[in-house]
RNA sequence: GGAGAGAUGGCAGAGUGGUCGAAUGCGGUGGUCUUGAAAACCAUUGUGCAGCAAUGUACCGGGGGUUCGAAUCCCUCUCUCUCCGCCA
């Protein structure tokens, strides 16, 4: 969530830059600042009351000591009427703070001012394209067909012990997919971040921290009886390592692997083909904390990181720059990487690199000190380094031939054979 | 799962219901000394909110209660540790 003091600072631009994502914000912040002012105003007279009654304990207490009981009773009575004046003033403040929060999380991520106007995921504007679409054999198969034809992936097998959206990947198919992490893995070591391996449950805390609770309730597999959700996403036990955190030194760059499990709910159609939309995927995350000078080279370095992985896989993939409209709640800036898979004939998207500037960092107390020493709020962004299923696909599909399917050069040291026949 | 113990500042660890935001040690920062370093000595060292500031206020795992007054007493939740059982 936003920072009140910056709101305030900034009313009128953060306004006007909140258009950027056709959301109108001038009546919530309006009602917002009346609701702090009065929130400082309570909070003065509040302090002034409990500061009365801690003199007046303390007068009390002197008056025992010097055996003056009488004296003592009467000042009691006093005590007596300021608490219950007290009492009703913090229910007040604790109102207040409550509506304010309530208010404040409605707001999303302001835009970076670059961020093109736009309602839909066709209003994004493509940064680059790279690599040149492949023309395939006559009878290419798109992947959902090609993972059966080479005994790669059991969708059945899945559907039998789990159920839809939870593929069992095997033989070749399984050893590609763990060549893929430890690939993904090794190259973010390379550019320097340190891997974790972290749990794959989190508790009501986490899902606060990176904003999925308490409105993406819906999204999480929520295990009731012991209170925690299985992670959608790395981003969640990752960027909560640094919950009320005060940090020495930046960056912080992490990378770790783990599955991912969405609910999905509505998901349905073709969309939902083969690999393309599942319950349970594998991804690698990066995540970077850094100072807010210097967030946007992060960003840029982020997504220069990303594109190498691609060149590498040599699959031909396009960064966009999201729309205003398309940009996620809790974001300022995201590009987003989409490969293109041949045999299905469409660009999917496999990493979407986000700078959240303070917004996770309010919300997870994620702090530094500045040379004056006062704490500032940090800077957060991360990006799937990659996501596997779609990468999978793409490979599949893009590389298929009347003799099998061909395994990028930089991946066969991992997987140990060049072809699946 | 059964029995017990505990949760205090970056860490370790005191704390009789009143001057406790909290002893002490370690660590951190600044300084003295030194050619430099170490050692020693001196000083300083939590966070939020309000305020230009002085300062005020809140916070001793979370929530509630008793009391004029709670780190300290009571209730409750969560977590951690030890022992026993089970187990990869």
């Amino acid at each position: 969530m936003l920072h009140i003091p910056i709101i305030r600072q900034n009313k009128k631009e953060i306004i006007e830059l909140l258009k950027i994502r056709n959301f109108d914000a001038s009546k919530l912040i309006d009602t917002l600042l009346e609701q702090d002012d009065s929130r400082k105003e309570t909070q003065k007279e509040l302090d002034e009351l409990l500061a009365k009654s801690n003199q007046l304990s303390r007068k009390i207490g002197e008056l025992y000591k010097r055996g003056e009981v009488e004296k003592a009773n009467q000042q009691k009575t006093t005590s007596a009427e300021i608490k219950v004046q007290t009492k009703s003033l913090q229910d007040q403040y604790a109102a207040l703070e409550k509506e304010i929060t309530a208010n404040l999380v409605q707001i999303p991520n302001v835009p970076h001012p670059s961020v093109p106007k736009g309602n839909t995921d066709a209003d994004n504007k493509t940064i680059k394209e790279v690599g040149d679409v492949p023309t395939l054999i006559d009878g290419a198969k798109p992947h959902w067909e090609l993972t059966t034809d080479y005994n790669l992936i059991d969708f059945g097998l899945g559907n039998k012990i789990t159920g839809a959206g939870f593929p069992v990947y095997k033989d070749k198919g399984a050893r590609l997919q763990r060549a893929l992490i430890n690939y993904f893995l090794d190259k973010n070591l390379a550019a320097g971040y340190t891997e974790y391996l972290p749990p794959h449950l989190v508790n009501e805390a986490s899902g606060f921290g990176t904003g999925q609770l308490p409105d993406k309730e819906g999204q999480m597999y929520h295990i009731t009886e012991d209170n925690l959700y299985l992670i959608p996403t790395a981003e969640v036990p990752v960027t909560n390592f640094f919950r009320d955190v005060i940090v020495k030194d930046f960056p912080i760059k992490c990378t770790a692997y783990t599955p991912c499990f969405r609910r999905e709910a509505g998901s349905y159609g073709k969309d939902v083909r083969g690999l393309n939309r599942l319950h349970q995927f594998d991804k690698v995350e990066i995540v970077q904390i850094q100072h807010p000078e210097k967030s946007y080279d992060t960003l840029n370095e982020m997504v220069k990181h990303v594109s190498s992985i691609l060149d590498e896989l040599e699959l031909p993939y396009k960064v966009l720059q999201l729309c205003g409209g398309d940009l996620g709640f809790t974001s300022a800036l995201t590009y987003d990487f989409e490969v293109y898979s041949a045999g299905q004939d469409k660009w999917l998207e496999v990493s979407s690199v986000s700078n959240f500037e303070s917004y996770q960092a309010n919300r997870l107390k994620l702090r530094y000190k500045d040379e004056d020493g006062k704490t500032k709020l940090c800077h957060s962004l991360n990006g799937s380094a990659l996501a596997l299923p779609r990468i999978f696909a793409a490979l599949l599909e893009n590389n298929q031939n009347e003799s099998g399917i061909k395994i990028p050069k930089v991946l066969q040291k991992y997987t140990g054979f060049d072809t699946i026949e």
